[in-house]
DNA sequence: CTATGGCACGGATT
DNA sequence: AATCCGTGCCATAG
């Protein structure tokens, strides 16, 4: 009895410990959450008025504000927790690709499809989308033709075509088509139905080259196909041009490149991110050091009710136990929140201080950084850090809604060059070539590396890119 | 022969 | 211990 007792009590700290100990890996929203339970359920918790600064009247942990308080010398960028409700924004559309890859599976993809087709779907139609999806190759293509899937599914023909039809319809325009020419035309084919009527014209030229001239269009020539359709050469240049930008062989790919636009507007609430950490820039003076915001998600700050432990020396013996229990579970609670923001600070200090260029300028400055580099300055274990990381953003000066593990990715800043060479190339360069730009940039990497890095990037190889220097996504800013 | 993509291995990272 | 990533080797297409 007596055992068991103290073995229930036992497991209950350790479950509480174990709760409480992965506060730090949880984002805000979710630790939000578990705080209000726990001060719902548990009555030693209380939940004290926050604080605001006097000059700005910015809501504060404690004083000095550190937006109005002397900017530091050493440079250091400030850290400071913010009881302020965190700043939604859009998701960069870089981090939107850092997502896609983390969770790259194909299965994805085909989740995604479903959804939007599924409420089309009849039941016998139903076993047939699943099969289809799941043959759909890394590129969005769908190999076979839909005689053989019928066949294999046992299923009329007519039926697997009209699925087909919704699958081919679905969001990243042209899934589901046999090959990347069938691709392009069913994108041209959703691009038509929204399109402008000034734009139709080129939209049917382009499909007009796409089906009939397609191996012309990827050897560049221009001249040739402009003979046999009997269009000014300029006309087809301009189809191809267009072709280029706004259509992509693998439309797997396009889904977090190229076809944001089309994207951004069926995803609008999802795209939209709540940041856990702000980082902004601290203009005073001449110095313009960083200012990094942690974001707490309840205003205030937690501890164990003085009332309430008052109240406890002198309860009746016979709740002495439950409330003495609930004390220090309050007490748990409120540590383990004190923990996970002063790891949160001292990290987001170490991380904004290393990669200062990457936050005040593009992906190319990011710096190699690892976790586990932190966890030996920080005297913390390495899966802590993880922890920290996992799932949160920043939001940075310019905008950007970043997940914290992009300040540790190794080759962004060499994809960002390899994108920066490409763009602005003036011929197509093969990756030989651009291996030598890189190393004469100072980044040495192999052949097989900046093949797979612009394969990341959604580019295509040499043989087949324009020589002109177009640019590509500088339009977004 | 040159430029690329596929497979797979080893080492670093988590 | 599991996973990710860069890279080397080889096959293939042009």
């Amino acid at each position: 009895m007596f055992v068991s007792h103290s073995l229930e009590q036992k497991h209950q700290a350790t479950a509480h410990l174990a709760t409480t100990m992965s506060f730090l890996q949880l984002a805000n929203a979710e630790l939000e959450a578990r705080l209000l339970t726990a001060l719902d359920q548990n009555p030693a918790l209380e939940l004290v008025e926050e604080l605001r600064c006097p000059e700005c009247g910015r809501r504060l942990r404690k004083l000095p504000c550190p937006s109005c308080a002397a900017p530091r010398e050493d440079d250091m960028p400030v850290v400071y927790l913010s009881p302020r409700e965190p700043t939604y924004g859009r998701a960069d559309d870089d981090d939107e690709r850092e997502w896609r890859l983390e969770a790259e599976a194909p299965e994805r993809l085909d989740e995604y499809i479903l959804r939007q087709i599924g409420p089309a779907l009849t039941p016998v139609e139903r076993p047939i989308a699943a099969y289809l999806l799941a043959r759909l190759d890394e590129d969005g293509l769908l190999p076979e033709a839909a005689a053989e899937a019928a066949a294999f599914q046992r299923a009329r023909l007519s039926d697997v075509e009209r699925v087909l039809a919704l699958i081919q319809h679905a969001d990243p325009p042209g899934v589901g088509a046999r090959s990347p020419q069938e691709s392009l035309l069913i994108q041209l084919e959703c691009l038509a139905e929204s399109a402008e009527p000034t734009a139709r014209t080129i939209i049917e030229l382009a499909g007009l080259i796409v089906r009939d001239h397609f191996q012309a269009l990827g050897k560049m020539e221009y001249a040739h196909i402009a003979r046999v359709l009997r269009r000014p050469l300029p006309r087809v240049e301009e189809a191809a041009r267009f072709i280029q930008r706004n259509l992509t062989p693998y439309p797997a790919l396009a889904a977090w490149g190229e076809g944001r636009k089309a994207r951004a507007q069926v995803m609008s609430d999802s795209t939209l991110r709540r940041a856990d950490v702000n980082i902004s820039v601290l203009n005073r003076g001449n110095t313009n050091s960083l200012m990094v915001e942690v974001f707490t998600p309840l205003s205030g700050w937690l501890r164990v009710s003085p009332e309430f432990k008052a109240a406890l020396a002198k309860c009746a013996e016979a709740d002495r136990e439950k409330w003495s229990q609930a004390v220090t579970e309050a007490n748990l609670v409120a540590k383990c929140v004190q923990q996970r923001n002063h790891t949160m600070r001292r990290l987001m200090q170490i991380i904004a201080a290393e990669q200062r260029a990457f936050i005040l300028g593009g992906d190319g400055d990011l710096l190699p950084f690892t976790r586990a580099h932190i966890a030996k300055t920080l005297g913390l274990h390495e899966s802590t850090i993880s922890r920290a990381v996992a799932g949160k953003c920043a939001a940075l000066p310019d905008g950007r809604i970043v997940p914290l593990a992009k300040f540790f990715d190794r080759s962004l800043s060499v994809r960002d060059r390899v994108r920066l060479i490409i763009v602005g190339e003036t011929r197509p360069l093969t990756d030989d070539q651009i291996v030598e730009e890189l190393a004469r940039q100072g980044v040495h990497v192999a052949r097989r590396t900046v093949a797979k890095y612009r394969k990341m990037l959604g580019l295509l190889p040499a043989t087949m890119r324009a020589r002109r220097a177009r640019a590509r996504r500088v339009q977004v800013r």
